[in-house]
DNA sequence: CCTATTTCAGCGCTACTGACATGC
DNA sequence: CGCATGTCAGTATCGCTGAAATAG
């Protein structure tokens, strides 16, 4: 399946390297794009039986972990770095799989509040096992390490916030 | 615009710590997400004025540094861990832009052979310097961190070679 | 009036499945 | 015939732009 005796970045590297110049920022912009890849279709496959995708739940966890039990769809864009537009798709979607209600803020009828139902809720706390125990799909790293790759990717994430 | 005023992931992490449990893979899976949505952002922003995203970058890159100057693209798609059928896609577009020229191969008529053109060659050397000039998107870590978090994040990649 | 929030239509990109044609 | 290579049709996801509706 996979074909290759070699790794396809180290190689590349190499021939950067020798042809273009350094290739420490090149080697590891691909390696994120590859990791992402990898992991997002780990996390995908392990919730694919709960008929959701990694980004929604991303979304169902922040619902749950909201203190008022619900937030408007534009801090939800906000925290999770999503468009506006996207947050309506995801949230339609989630809607008419039965795992969220969404209705007008009483206070603002601009808004759109949404939060969990119970049939959310379920799947949620399911789905939550089931990462747990693939790890994320990072058991090929040791905590220690995973800490230290968080920690050193931090400064990319700078303008996130003030 | 961005509207926090405190790390997104790191206040999900604290309340995952809270009230499910051990939150450091569960961090981490979402760094790489989030970074990697931000790098690739900057890199195909970087691309724009060329007309290609940073996947069609790779392909002409991978182009130049074949022996040959020509790939099959079955051996494309294997390199870059990408489905056939996006392989097919990527190359239509590149062709249809007039940077790679596709032909059949004379030694086994069943494969199609990529290889660049002269413009292919003329963008990829120009968007090649437009990517150094912004380090990948990665400057603000340092050269020595870079090359840590690619070593730490490899084991993740070891399925992709014998 | 100006602004904030959300939605909608539409476009571009990538990924995948299943089916198919072609050639070894 | 089986197998490999590539394409095509169709579906899904997400991202964005521009425009509009609604409400503060």
């Amino acid at each position: 399946m996979a074909g290759l005796d070699f790794d396809p970045i180290e190689r590349a590297a190499q021939l950067w390297d020798d042809r273009i110049g350094d290739a420490t920022s090149m080697r590891l912009a691909t390696s994120i794009m590859r990791v992402h890849q990898l992991v997002l279709a780990r996390l995908d496959g392990a919730l694919k039986p709960f008929g959701i995708t990694f980004a929604r739940y991303e979304v169902l966890r922040l619902l749950s972990f909201s203190s008022s039990g619900s937030l408007p769809l534009s801090k939800i864009g906000e925290r999770l770095m999503v468009h506006p537009t996207s947050v309506t798709n995801v949230i339609d979607r989630l809607v008419a799989d039965g795992l969220v209600d969404r209705r007008v803020d009483p206070s603002d009828r601009r808004r759109a509040l949404a939060s969990l139902t119970d049939a959310g809720r379920k799947v949620l706390d399911d789905a939550t096992a089931a990462l747990v125990a693939m790890d994320f799909g990072l058991d090929e790293i040791s905590p220690g390490d995973q800490t230290t790759i968080h920690r050193l990717l931090t400064p990319l994430r700078r303008g996130d916030w003030a």
